[in-house]
Order: C-alpha cells, then sequence, then structure tokens
DNA sequence: ACAATTCTTGATATAATATAACATATCAAG
DNA sequence: CTTGATATGTTATATTATATCAAGAATTGT
C-alpha cells in the first residue's frame, strides 16, 4: 500500500465502500448519543459524501431538489449545522464548503489538504502541527480553543513535478 | 517588554502610530515596486487599520461611504485585492474579513491568532508550524501551496485561566 | 505634445452564501 | 394522550462577492 492512498484515495477506489462507511458510522455515533439522524440529516450527509471534494451548501441543495423536492436554504443549513455539531462532517473556511469526516468516531484536531486542480481533499491528524500552534500561541499569551488549518496545494494524483 | 505585548499590542498602545506606519511601509514598498498606492486604495489600508480586528468588506465600505459618497462594493473589493495582492493586508478566510500585514516588507508565511471575545487579530511567523504542515503534507504527498492557518481563542487581555 | 495602451475607477446588476422569524409537524417522556 | 422539546416548512431578508460595460487617468513610445 501507497503512503499516498492512506490520505487521498485516488480516482479509481471504490467510493460506495466510503459512503457506506460514512453512513453506518454516523448511525452508531448517533445512536450512541441519542442523537437523531433523521431522513433528512442522514440524506444530508450522504450527498456531501458523493465526492472526496467539498461540496457548497447551496450545490447540497440543488441536489436535494433534483427530484423536484422544494427545500429551502435553511433546511440544508439546519441539517449542516447538525452534522457539524457532531462532528460528521467539516466545513472547509476558505471555501465556503462542507466535506465529509473520515473519523467521526474520534475527537480530533484535523487538518485539509485541498488539492486546487481536482478539489479534492484529505484529512489528517497530525499532532506535530498542533503542537507548534500550542507552542507558538502560548509565546503570545493566547489560548487555543479552534485550530483551522486548511493547505492548499497540490494532491499526488495533480501534481506534475 | 512583556513576549506578549510583542503580538498583541494591548488596549493601551499607540495605535496611530501602527497606523502610520502601515502606511508608510506600503508606500514604501509600492514605490519599490511601480505598484500604484492610490488616494482610495491608501484609504481603504487606512480604513482596514482602523484596528487590529479584521474589517468585513462591506463595512469598510460603510466607512469610506460615512461623508455621503457612494462607492459601490466592486471598488472596496478592488482595492482589497490589489492590497492582497500586495501582501499589505491578509484574508481571514474564517471571518471573511480583511486585516493589516504587520510585516508587509517580508514575503512570509502568517499564522493568526483570532480573539472569540475582542476580536482582535495577531499575526505570527512560525516556522515550526509551517515545517510542521510542510513535513505533514510530504507524507500524503501533497504539494503545498497556500497554507491557511487562523487559529481561533483567547487573547491575553480576553482570557480568564 | 499626441496617440496608443494600459491601468484604474464608476455604475448597474446579479450571483452566491447565510440567517431571522414565525408557523407547523413530529417525537419522546411522563 | 398531552405536554414539552426537537425538527421541519416557509417566507423574507441579510451578508458577501463578482460580472459586465462604460468612462477616466496615468504611462509609454514616438
Amino acid at each position: 500500500m501507497n503512503a499516498t492512498r492512506k490520505h487521498f484515495p485516488g480516482p479509481a477506489h471504490d467510493h460506495r465502500a466510503c459512503v457506506e462507511n460514512a453512513l453506518k458510522q454516523a448511525e452508531a455515533i448517533c445512536r450512541k448519543r441519542g442523537a437523531r439522524l433523521t431522513a433528512l440529516r442522514r440524506r444530508v450527509l450522504e450527498i456531501i459524501w458523493e465526492s472526496h471534494a467539498p461540496l457548497g451548501a447551496y450545490d447540497a441543495l440543488k441536489r436535494m431538489n433534483a427530484q423536484g423536492e422544494r427545500n429551502a436554504p435553511p433546511t440544508v443549513y439546519r441539517a449542516l449545522d447538525f452534522l457539524l455539531k457532531h462532528g460528521l462532517v467539516h466545513r472547509i473556511e476558505s471555501l465556503n464548503a462542507f466535506v465529509g469526516c473520515s473519523a467521526p468516531a474520534d475527537a480530533h484536531e484535523a487538518q485539509f489538504l485541498i488539492c486546487r486542480d481536482c478539489g479534492s481533499v484529505a484529512e489528517t491528524h497530525n499532532e506535530q502541527i498542533g503542537e507548534a500552534i500550542k507552542a507558538g500561541a502560548a509565546r503570545a499569551g493566547f489560548q487555543v480553543e479552534t485550530p483551522v488549518v486548511e493547505i492548499s496545494g497540490r494532491c499526488p494524483e495533480c501534481r506534475h513535478d
């Protein structure tokens, strides 16, 4: 196994497995917490998981309404709020878009590698980055609460050295 | 001197000096590059520097128009684009807002410490964070281009341990 | 100084993202 | 089964950002 594949699944991977796994984990997590993963929320999660590229709220809404339904923006935003609160999706601040969380079961600080060519995002959990951030912040007397680390660049598939 | 002050200037500092310094540096930089720091752009930079808290584009626009002028959104966005291009301001992605660059003369990768209470932002240039990011990305086969590091938390003035 | 070119600004319209407010429906506990 | 809490529906609006075309100002080459 190529170390690369661990983060960026590559174009040929079985994406249905990603989606199924994400939904199954989400159900388990919500069951354990007594949180209600309603049909609507599950559907939004599924839509977000259509690919590894972040999806805007309005794009998700379009997909929800593809069969003629008439959901309004608050509907999708509320579902996204729920999913965010439970760590099932992440918001990518630099894109105003949302991506499925690859490790929803564990509390974690994540960083995002965002390919500027294909748009796909890999989530990493790099403690060194977190430590460096905390150390630097401490020197400024700053108390870290929510570090946002979003790294734009080129994924293994799209780079051409 | 308190190490803290180096990053967060604190409420009592002489902010006019910050502004004057920022404008003087901007002029020098633009002169050296043959870039035109027009009256409009200079004014937007000055408005952004009104405080150490990031300012939204439309808030900047309101201030520009406070004396009855009728500038439109593209005007302020264009000025901001110019200032961004020349590294005179930074965009804070997680706030959709802009803050003056504290070290415009040097090329640098910056991180931002954002106080969630008072809203002020300190810019740091921490190479360890940059190195940790590059190392982590390399392990994923990812080529870093533009790392965004925005750390929300509490500044020295606002924390209460 | 003049024309040609480029850069900057003005002006209007509209796109894209996000939330407020209030009504109705569904669920879950007692 | 009714009460209280949670979730969804609906309409309107706020906030952030860009496309497009026209007009003006500075810069360059001659």
